[in-house]
DNA sequence: AGTTTATGTTTACACGTGTAAATGATCGCG
DNA sequence: CGCGATCATTTACACGTGTAAACATAAACT
């Protein structure tokens, strides 16, 4: 099953860095997303559940550590959008955002490098 | 609120031509979704309290037109993915994917231009 | 006028999600 | 050994979602 946006939040944290503990993951979260630690737990538990993270017990805690790796999700997650709204072409995409004027001068510019080392794989 | 999968599927019909009656959304859409008349009828009621869509009498019935554009809704639901996994940025989403492999000819020859596009408007 | 038919409206129900309190287990201390 | 602190596990609860049955209403037909 996938995983949900709030859960993805507590992935984040261990994609970062891992593995780490309920506590590590709370002071790391709560102060930004307002979670409690029960909060926290809950996701960790449901994460446990969906497969999403291995937990590793370290004396009295447990340690956390992805199983789901951050480029599956972004895969997924990127994927799924790409499919529902673009007709799964990515060109349409950056159409897209360059109509709505969202291209910086930076993306434009990198936008331009990957072509162009796209065009030197080529050989 | 914002609008479900499954609603944007009843949007999609209603984008593509309005104003329509349930019947007719059913008739595109319940072979395809395998939806029964209820479903779709409940997803039009969520959509009108969501005030995604309007309802106008005709006669016996009613015809829908959607009042959330699809540009709109297309531009919430990138938006969204690119802040959450791409810092906002579009350069790193397109880097994906080109890591990914998934970008075809015809994209990268759409992006060239696109490019070339931004360049001459650049003046 | 009474019944069928076509629509729309209300209600339902299981499941996921966000959020957390309640409870249980375990270790260290007095 | 019993008690508090520290974790984890279980339970809770409101709300959205997918899916649809049940019910209401009004027009159309006999």
């Amino acid at each position: 099953m996938a995983i949900s946006e709030a859960e993805a939040v507590v992935m984040d944290v261990l994609w970062r860095e891992a593995p780490r503990s309920a506590e590590e993951i709370l002071a790391e979260v709560g102060p930004v997303q307002d979670w409690q630690e029960g909060t926290v737990k809950s996701l960790l538990n449901r994460l446990l559940r969906k497969k999403a993270v291995h937990a590793e017990r370290d004396g009295r805690r447990y340690l956390y550590t992805p199983l789901l790796t951050r480029e599956q999700y972004v895969q997924q997650e990127s994927k799924g959008l790409l499919d529902r709204l673009f007709g799964g072409r990515v060109a349409p995409l950056v159409a897209h955002f360059s109509e709505q004027r969202k291209l910086s001068k930076k993306d434009i510019a990198e936008l331009r490098k990957l072509l162009q080392e796209l065009d030197d794989e080529q050989h």
